[in-house]
Formats: C-alpha cells, sequence, structure tokens
DNA sequence: CATAATGTCTATCTAACTGGTAGGGATAAG
DNA sequence: CTTATCCCTACCAGTTAGATAGACATTATG
C-alpha cells in the first residue's frame, strides 16, 4: 500500500494539473474539495515545490502551479519522491542500489530473478504514466514505444 | 522494499524446496548458511507451516519440509503471507478491499486506475511464478496460459 | 529413563516510520 | 497595515520492523 501522503500528492497534483493554464489553486482550495488535513498538506505541496514538479505565489492571490507541464511527470517520479525507491530489493534499484548483505552471486540469485520481473513490469507502467495520462484517460500499451515518452 | 521478514521467508524456502525429497533442514542449519538470526528464523517458519506450506517434525533430527509442492507456491502468495495486502490501494485489494475514505467514484479515479494498471502489471508474475519456476530458472512469458498453471 | 536436540509459543524491547498537529515567520495584494 | 497565503521547523502518538529472550513440548538415541 502506498502512504497517505503520497495518495494526497496524487490528488492534489492532478487537481492542479487540470487547472486553466496559469490559474493557481491554494493549499486550503485542495484540502477542502479533497478532503485532506490542510497542514499536512502544505508540507506534501512543499515537497513538490522543492523537486521542481510545481510552482508557488506567495502573499493573498497566492497557491500553486504546474512548474513541469502534466506529461513530464511520471506516477513513478512522484512516488519515489514520498516512497523512497520503489525496488523491491535494494539489490534492483538504480538510484539506491544496496548489496544484499550475504548475497553470494547476484546472478545466480533467484529471488532478485523473480523479483526483478515484477518490479520490471511495474517500472514500465509507473515510469511512462503521467499525469496528463491519466487526466486525458490516456490509453495504455497502444502506441508502441510509449515507454519512454517526454516523462523519462 | 519488502521486509526483511519476506526475504528471508524466500531464502528459506527456496532451501527448504531444493532439497532431496523428504529429507527435512532444521531452522538452524538454515539460519547459519544464509545468515538469518536464528529465532527471528523460527517465528518466520512456524508462520509458513501455519500457512500450510511447510510441515514440521520435532525433537532430534526434526526439521522443516515442504508440505505442498514448490510448484504450487506462488511468490505472490508467500509475499502476501508476511506483508499483507500487495495492492498499492485498499480499493485494489481483493482480500483486503477498502473504498477510500472520500472516493466519489471508483470508475473515474484516475489514480486508481493507473496504480491498477501497475498492479495487474506485477500481479501477473507474482502470482504465476512459483518456488519451483525460480529453483529451475523456467523462462517467464513463453508458454501461453502460464498466468495460472497450478499455482493459483 | 535421561539427555540433548529440535520445534512451539509468548512476551518484550528499541528504533524508525506514519500521519498527523502546532505555531510561528516571510511575502505579497489591496 | 491588514490579511491571506506560502514557508519552515518542531513535536507527538501510534504502529511497525527487526529482532531477542526464555520457557515449554516433543522426539531420537544411548
Amino acid at each position: 500500500m502506498i502512504s497517505n501522503k503520497a495518495k494526497y500528492a496524487f490528488r492534489a497534483l492532478l487537481a492542479i494539473a487540470s487547472q486553466p493554464e496559469g490559474e493557481a489553486l491554494t493549499s486550503a482550495e485542495i484540502a477542502r474539495t479533497h478532503s485532506i488535513p490542510h497542514k499536512f498538506l502544505e508540507q506534501i505541496l512543499l515537497d513538490l515545490k522543492k523537486a521542481g514538479i510545481l510552482d508557488s505565489r506567495r502573499g493573498k492571490s497566492g497557491g500553486y502551479v504546474m512548474l513541469r507541464p502534466a506529461d513530464t511527470v511520471s506516477f513513478g517520479e512522484v512516488l519515489r519522491l514520498f516512497e523512497g525507491p520503489l525496488a523491491p530489493l535494494p539489490c534492483l534499484s538504480r538510484n539506491a542500489y544496496r548489496r544484499c548483505e550475504d548475497c553470494v552471486s547476484e546472478a545466480a540469485c533467484e529471488i532478485r530473478r523473480e523479483f526483478g520481473r515484477a518490479y520490471d513490469a511495474s517500472r514500465q507502467v509507473l515510469d511512462s504514466r503521467t499525469l496528463a495520462d491519466a487526466l486525458h484517460n490516456n490509453p495504455y500499451g497502444v502506441e508502441p514505444g510509449h515507454e519512454v515518452r517526454r516523462a523519462g
């Protein structure tokens, strides 16, 4: 199960990304319309800003807007931001690679091999599908080469 | 990342499943050869026994053997035993279904839709691959209908 | 029967994490 | 100057992870 924090982040991002270009949403508005604890949401939006996904305006008539276009923000990227590495084993993570303490051979490890298959399958979805795909309900797995579109 | 408990369980199961028919492995042997804390492993093996996957013999020359054949025990089943539901969202879990607190429509939920795709992909691997597949390094995705072999 | 080696069960402990809450401070509009 | 907003940090209660400990039950063997 993903954390509430991550789930809130997706709700907020989808709300912000579906605003008309340039129109900001305040944390209070998002919190109210999506039943998210306000101060908790503020932390989340701040994280998204620090990650370069959102931009913010302070003061009266402030709020949040997308900094990067919604079709460049993948589900995997957001999830990693709040959950850390998505790999089921440390030895399968690209960014947070760590060998298992008592590993003899990664190539021969059955657990690594099988979980690698599961991870590949999951990653192919999460790292290719973007906020824009979700909002437009874009079909999945139709166009060839969809695995690596704008969202890296 | 999966828990150490689950990882230890897979190590132990693969060790037991690769023993010659009828030959038991003791918790102490497994703990030593795989660098697993002995008492911790005992709890794990007990869980696997209670789940009907392993059988045990007590007393001198005791130990653990497979109760069900290795080609009927899927990775998903073992993982669920130690990690609980694998679904990324409660509303995607078959066994532990729960609607999101403030859900308006599951059919319209973009988050549910996208995570459903990721979960499907991952589940297709985990619920089809068995301990025997892992031990024999059986190829994956070759034979049609492999999704539902002996392991349900 | 005694002993030693095993599995079985339950309790306990510490550190980290989850899911918040709280209270300011900085900034900008009007 | 007031008010609404974002920004930042600290804190807290409950749960979970990852064990550790100790006693009890069962069985093979001498």
